[in-house]
DNA sequence: TGCATCTGACAACATTTAATGTCAAAATTG
DNA sequence: CAATTTTGACATTAAATGTTGTCAGATGCA
């Protein structure tokens, strides 16, 4: 109400402590909140992923919780958005590495995304499942996260149809169709406890893929 | 821990009340809270769906909640359940009532699809969001609602490529993957709210599947 | 060494919810 | 009318959880 408190001191705020920053201290808090919550999301699903269990899991309390996250939505957000931009960034790599050819490219997409659901399926759970139907804030972040991968087909496809073709095409509706079916094929392969192998999915989604290009580029449009 | 008790009078156990039998009045209880439960779940989720909420909408005391469904597991399988059932005979009807080619069907089941999803979207939103990650019971019971999509376009697209064509394909893959893809496109408009014509979907996604097939019928084998 | 800051363990509080129980009024039956 | 069943409104209980606060000890700095 009066005038501003004079504290002692505020001289030694943000000091070091244990040899780190503040800044590299919270990044460290948050890479472990942040594995934590994959951990406990990706395993017994975002129900489950209350505060304390969270917390105990990283092996912090409650307060670093609050200070990385926030609440909950932006736990799972947060979680979200590492791991498809890790996958995404897989992806691109993988594209990138192969012949620039469709068949090759999208072989070395459809490759490198069920070898990262094989290695690690808390992330196929985290961006398949549990993100969806929270709440409005996920499903907005839920469609950016598609966009990425939606956005990557249209880069491909767009260049191999004629454009007389596409007059009354929606390109992106077909993209995310393709991605959805990606998707599906990627959920129930994980609940199957990876039942087929990676080659078979790849040649069977290149069939969906592939076929649906190439029906594009013959047709006769309507 | 004695003999039975003899109770006074067990004679009028299950007697009419109000005109109606007891059978009668439990399924006109059941039917308000099926109902109820569809418009909470499908209109703010699962998650608000509480046991008080859903029986206010449905002008019900709690009792007759855990008579009609046990627990809110047993609430939205119900739901899911019978969602999935009313769409399924209507996207039948659908199919059987068009000249029997596959182009025809295919358009029919995809136009019937779009159009019960327009006119219910709380339905859509029950079978394709809410139902997904809630816990192992309900995940199963998913799996289920789209085996009979799934067979059903097993069933349209068996007869349409050669057999030699089928051996290294799973037929049962493409065709989950067939349903993700309408279901993605499905979902993302209703998200987006209906800012697309069925006829739009339709073509489009008719594309995707005939685009397959094509394919399936023309590819050499690997 | 002395003081301010940082950390971790945990208490405390408020809220929400599922699930069960109580009880009186309404309806039915004989 | 009297006994019984059915119903609806609401109380109660117990548990879980998010969120904030407390406090003592560890650490860093002048």
């Amino acid at each position: 109400m009066s005038g501003a408190i004079t504290t002692k001191t505020n001289s030694n705020q943000g000091r070091t402590y244990k040899g780190a920053s503040q800044a590299a201290r919270a990044k460290e808090r948050r890479t472990k909140l942040l594995d934590a919550a994959l951990e406990v999301i990706g395993t017994e699903g975002f129900k489950a992923a209350t505060v304390r269990k969270v917390c105990a899991q990283a092996g912090l309390t409650e307060r670093y919780y609050y200070e990385a996250f926030g609440n909950a939505t932006g736990m799972l957000k947060q979680v979200y958005e590492e791991q498809t931009s890790r996958l995404a960034g897989t992806m691109f790599g993988a594209v990138a590495s192969v012949q620039q050819t469709p068949n090759a490219m999208v072989e070395a997409a459809l490759t490198s995304l069920f070898g990262a659901i094989k290695k690690d399926p808390r992330m196929a759970r985290v961006i398949y499942i549990e993100i969806i139907g929270v709440n409005e804030e996920l499903d907005q972040a839920y469609q950016q996260g598609l966009q990425k991968f939606e956005d990557l087909l249209v880069g491909l496809s767009r260049p191999l149809y004629p454009k007389e073709n596409v007059a009354d095409l929606d390109e992106k509706l077909i993209a995310s169709a393709l991605v959805g079916a990606v998707t599906q094929v990627s959920r129930n392969w994980v609940l199957a406890d990876f039942d087929r192998s990676i080659t078979l999915l790849v040649n069977n989604m290149m069939n969906l893929v592939v076929g649906v290009i190439t029906h594009l580029q013959n047709r006769n449009p309507v």
